[in-house]
DNA sequence: TTGATATCAGAACGATCATTCTGTTATAGT
DNA sequence: ACTATAACAGAATGATCGTTCTGATATCAA
């Protein structure tokens, strides 16, 4: 998952993936299948090991605006501790790399795309109630917009407080937003 | 540069590019260079045939938002002119795959990166001259994140109209923080 | 201890990759 | 018309790719 998650899927190789494993050959094909499907299970890890430590609280019904800048800070600081420019998100690399061309994949970019507007859009209905139920959904997709422009970034930048600084300004342009 | 943009760097080969193009082999080594090297000229192809006639309308210098709002849409109908799920932006796309790992194609996204804040920058001057300058710098910077965001998206979604409406959004949002 | 199962290391395979090389043909200047 | 240059098609090369296969080794229940 760390190779397809820094490196991409077409620059990881079998090879790669036995020697970081330390299975074999054999093992990887009769057990999984082969490259893809590795790489298909491997969105399922990220879910449970990346996706769900930092986001779960956002999917906890009584959120507030502060369990989004928290998923925001989890994932910029997880960044930062594996180096930047780090490996941004599994599933935003994905997004641009294999899902036009690999409809298995584009079906887990949804999924995932689909959880985190859910669990935005639960924040948003405690944040702001006297939104439209449309404007809470515009408001969701936005931030579900501004994360995968966020992980993209944290691929080319040299510092995280670049990225603080903009999950900042996100966040305060939709408590500007849910206090009209 | 289409295929490039479209599959991305690993997943294009010299026979794809020849073959589209019309070229030999030997006229493209010797004439270029190698795979690497015509892949850094295709950045700089975008710019005058992509970048330039959606964004030179932002550099004007009396340029408002409906300049910006204008950068998305052409950007947008390209996109949709071009198949949904679409191509996306070469320079974003690089971002998550080719940068991390190639300090020249790295520079390129950080020149288009630039050219895209200064652009939004100047805009912003004319359009909330009261803002300070470091909050007209963090607006670009969120402004060009954005613009990440959602030609990733383009490259997962079905439908223009979500593409549009996250980058109206976008833009009401950049007209409520001017407006305070 | 025996036998079945699982995992191992590593060779082998066909395909594809980027790159280089070999002749041949077209073009353009004199 | 002649010559030099450029572009051509395509073979050849060495490397790497994903995948399959082979035989040896380890594990463990009976």
């Amino acid at each position: 998952m760390r190779h397809f998650w820094r490196r991409g899927y077409h620059a990881t190789s079998i090879d790669d993936l036995i020697e970081t494993v330390g299975v074999s050959r054999h093992t990887l094909y009769s057990a999984i299948g082969g490259k893809h499907e590795v790489y298909l299970r491997c969105f399922d890890v990220y879910q449970d090991a990346v996706v769900t430590p930092a986001f779960e609280k956002v999917e906890d019904g009584n959120a507030t605006l502060d369990a989004i800048a928290e998923y925001f800070e989890k994932q910029i600081a997880l960044a930062a501790a594996q180096g930047l420019p780090g490996p941004g998100c599994l599933v935003a690399n994905a997004a641009t790399e294999t899902a036009p061309h690999d409809a298995l994949a584009a079906q887990k970019v949804q999924e995932h795309h689909h959880r985190l507007k859910t669990g935005f859009a639960k924040v948003l209905l405690n944040a702001a109630p006297q939104l439209s139920a449309a404007d809470r959904s515009n408001l969701a997709d936005f931030l579900v917009t501004s994360a995968q422009g966020l992980w993209s970034m944290s691929r080319t930048v040299h510092y995280a407080s670049a990225l603080r600084e903009q999950a900042s300004l996100i966040l305060s342009l939709i408590e500007l937003r849910c206090a009209q």
